[in-house]
RNA sequence: GGAGGGGUGCCGGAGUGGUUAAUCGGAGCAGACUGUAAAUCUGCCGCCUUAAUGGCUACGUAGGUUCGAAUCCUACUCCCUCCA
């Protein structure tokens, strides 16, 4: 090896090769292609129609960093022509335009939560419009011209719906060319993505050597499951972890996924070392450590990543206040409303309705909800359970619905007397 | 252009004149258990009103038939398949 060029300790392009990533195409050459030393332009690409990002972007956004850190350049796409067809999936078919202002706010969203990770100081962002906005027939004409539909086909999601009689709509067969064709206009040379975006980016390679460019290389990551354990993290399932969701939201939707998912999620999101996760994985098969305790360790480490360490250790003190000891949480919500208005009877001391009360402080959202809760003895006030619906409540008490909703009221008629 | 099939609650999917707010499954919520895990058991799962009761709105849309319709008729609309 060369001396005056770069040289990266192979231990880190290890890591960067092997942890989190499903499949790199072409491996060797991207092996070659970090040691030459060289810039490389990396692209990632979202849909400003869902500008929300979860932990399972942040799978792929923890890598563009890690590359960042190497000395390279991050790429970002904004799909706005891409956004109007939907990414193929059977579900979501073309959608309506999204105005250009609705993209532009969906956008600054996205990249404010987006540089929460990656770089924005290596990131350059560029708009599909400014090659697909001058497109003209002629163009679309010359782009569609280049594939088959028998390549379109091995696309296995095409496939199953045609063999299977359900529609395809030929703008989605278009999606991927557009795709590709990103990445001809940015000069990718690595193009970044869930392994459901396979078939994409290999059009991509596809459409840059047609046209004489070097074919990015595919860096392909696993689609992180969700926290209901069966379906991959989509904000639309709502099995997701946002990653601007608050501390206490984020340390207790951990603790809700199945144990079957921690090392998936060790691996995935964090950077605790493989070994010490060839460690976890031996304590959990020979059964010598609760899952619960490594399941607060990855807590811990997603809240650290996304917050700090203190505000992670406050998000653990609460979860073991609140849900192991069952107790009431150190800041509750306060609602200020008048008491009498909710009491049938003028006298004190109020009887509330307590559905309406519910209603009102927007802890349910129907009465016919509240009395089911309030039947289903879900809902206590002070620690002690309510099962009549007209109930005296002092000003200051705390209401608690389910495991997990509290609101502390006060009457706002006493506060005027 | 022709023929046929279909639009039911969050999703899937029964139901073809009345006891159907609508079988069942999934999702979800709540309770028990517990580690906000899994598994299991139980209940709930349109809205409003009520102590229990009751009322209203709902089966693509609009009309019609009928004592009574998600179920029959008409028009409209959307989707799918096949043939050309």
């Amino acid at each position: 090896m060369d001396t005056d060029e770069k040289t990266i300790p192979s231990q880190d392009i290890n890591y960067l090769l092997k942890r989190g990533v499903a499949e790199i195409i072409v491996e060797q050459e991207m092996t070659e292609l970090l040691r030459s030393g060289k810039r490389l332009r990396l692209k990632e690409g979202f849909d400003p129609s869902f500008p929300d990002i979860h932990l399972g972007h942040m799978v792929t956004l923890k890598k563009l960093r890690q590359f960042q850190e190497l000395g390279h350049q991050v790429i970002l796409i904004v799909g706005d022509w891409t956004a109007q067809i939907g990414d193929p999936s059977g579900v979501s078919t073309t959608r309506p335009m999204l105005s250009m202002k609705q993209v532009q706010a969906n956008s600054e969203t996205y990249m404010k939560q987006f540089f929460k990770v990656v770089d924005r100081k290596r990131t350059e962002v560029r708009w599909q419009s400014e090659w697909f906005g001058k497109f003209t027939l002629a163009d679309i004409l010359q782009l569609t011209s280049k594939f088959t539909i028998a390549q379109l086909m091995a696309r296995e999601d095409f496939s199953t719906r045609f063999n299977a009689g359900r529609p395809i709509a030929i703008t989605e067969l278009l999606y991927p060319l557009l795709q590709a064709y990103d990445s001809v206009a940015i000069q990718a040379d690595v193009e970044f993505g869930g392994t459901d975006q396979t078939f994409n980016c290999l059009m991509g390679r596809e459409l840059q050597s047609m046209g004489g460019q070097t074919p990015q290389q595919v860096f392909l990551v696993p689609i992180l499951t969700g926290t209901d354990g069966i379906q991959k993290m989509s904000k639309s399932l709502g099995n997701y972890i946002g990653i601007t969701e608050p501390p206490n939201e984020i340390y207790g939707k951990v603790m809700s996924i199945p144990d079957s998912l921690i090392l998936h999620y060790f691996e995935l999101v964090t950077d605790v070392p493989d070994q010490e996760l060839v460690e976890f994985r031996q304590e959990l098969s020979k059964e010598t450590i609760n899952p619960m305790t490594l399941k607060k360790r990855l807590a811990r480490e997603i809240v650290t990543q996304l917050y700090n360490q203190k505000a992670a250790s406050e998000a653990e003190v609460h979860f073991i206040k609140v849900f192991e000891k069952r107790g009431v949480p150190e800041e509750i919500p306060e609602y200020r409303l008048s008491f009498s208005e909710l009491a049938p009877q003028l006298t004190e001391p109020w009887n509330i309705d307590i559905s309406r009360l519910l209603v009102t402080i927007g802890l349910v959202s129907s009465r016919s909800e509240a009395n089911r809760l309030i039947e289903q003895g879900a809902v206590e006030i002070n620690g002690g359970k309510i099962d009549y619906y007209l109930t005296p409540v002092e000003s200051g008490s705390i209401i608690k619905v389910g495991k997990r909703r509290f609101t502390k009221v006060i009457n706002t008629d006493t506060l005027i007397q």
